[in-house]
DNA sequence: AAAATTAATTAGAATTATTCTAATTACACT
DNA sequence: AGTGTAATTAGAATAATTCTAATTAATTTT
């Protein structure tokens, strides 16, 4: 919300518009505003929100939208690869706009997620321990402890 | 079942016996039945089970067992060291008696997990890459795949 | 550009794993 | 064996997510 009390437009900048629908085409999936909308505030503010989150946020700008259709579009996101989803224990799923190889953070403290970049070279040679046939598609690597903030 | 229809006592062996206890006494945890029960089904069948499942299988031989007591007692032995929690994405929680460092493997097709062996060195490699201020208690390494059964 | 087709959005109900509640039971320590 | 405290139990409650069926919107075809 701007200090006149309308409300911040959200958008996607052109890189990323292009980032958008090149990947929703790839998938055949439709880029819809409520897909771009969403897709625009995991880009902007990125605290790797819940779909609770995101549903709040997106009604700031877009009060029509509903919990499901965030659930939906966030599925599609996924799928597409424009975001990540981040599971840590059994708390709600959160997502991530970060593309590059990383690792997640969970400080129990302060509930806060933080990004953890590695080497690919690291991870790849996680994958080198797989037996001969086991063909991994993901790999995903959680921390979970605390932050030291003096 | 034995053939007989008797049903297969579950009874664990005297070194788990010690472990068992001795795990449960350093946080000042009761050693009762229902947890050396669910304990035993775990090391004895080591494939991952549900909570449901333990529910399943712990019915078999203590008919009396609330759910409720099964999802105490997992969440004990977690707190105690004696089992791992395993998390797949959104799926149910599973629970694994291998206290070795390992990582997991989701085979997508099947649903079947396995444990992956990794070199604590390895593991240890990965933690290099926190900040300074960050500490980790824990590493979860999980891989997402498919495995080529001919 | 309008019509047709198909997929996406919506509100609300349903599901499901898990946790909570309050009463009963059973450890473990003297 | 008795006592205090923790654990078990059945069932209700919770919370994240998914499902359903009707409406709406994006793309394709005319």
């Amino acid at each position: 919300m701007k200090k006149n009390g309308t409300v911040e437009s959200v958008q996607l900048n052109t890189k990323n518009k292009a980032l958008f629908d090149t990947a929703l085409k790839k998938c055949s999936l439709k880029a819809t505003k409520q897909r771009e909308h969403i897709f625009s505030l995991i880009l902007d503010k990125r605290d790797h929100p819940t779909a609770d989150e995101i549903f709040t946020r997106s009604r700031q700008s877009m009060p029509t939208i509903s919990l499901a259709t965030v659930y939906n579009c966030l599925e599609t996101l996924v799928e597409s690869g424009l975001i990540r989803q981040v599971n840590f224990e059994r708390e709600p799923s959160r997502y991530c706009p970060n593309l590059k190889p990383h690792a997640h953070f969970l400080c129990k403290e302060t509930g806060q997620i933080y990004d953890i970049d590695l080497p690919p070279t690291l991870i790849k040679q996680l994958t080198t321990h797989l037996p001969e046939n086991f063909k991994a598609d993901q790999i995903e690597i959680n921390f979970n402890g605390s932050v030291n903030l003096s």
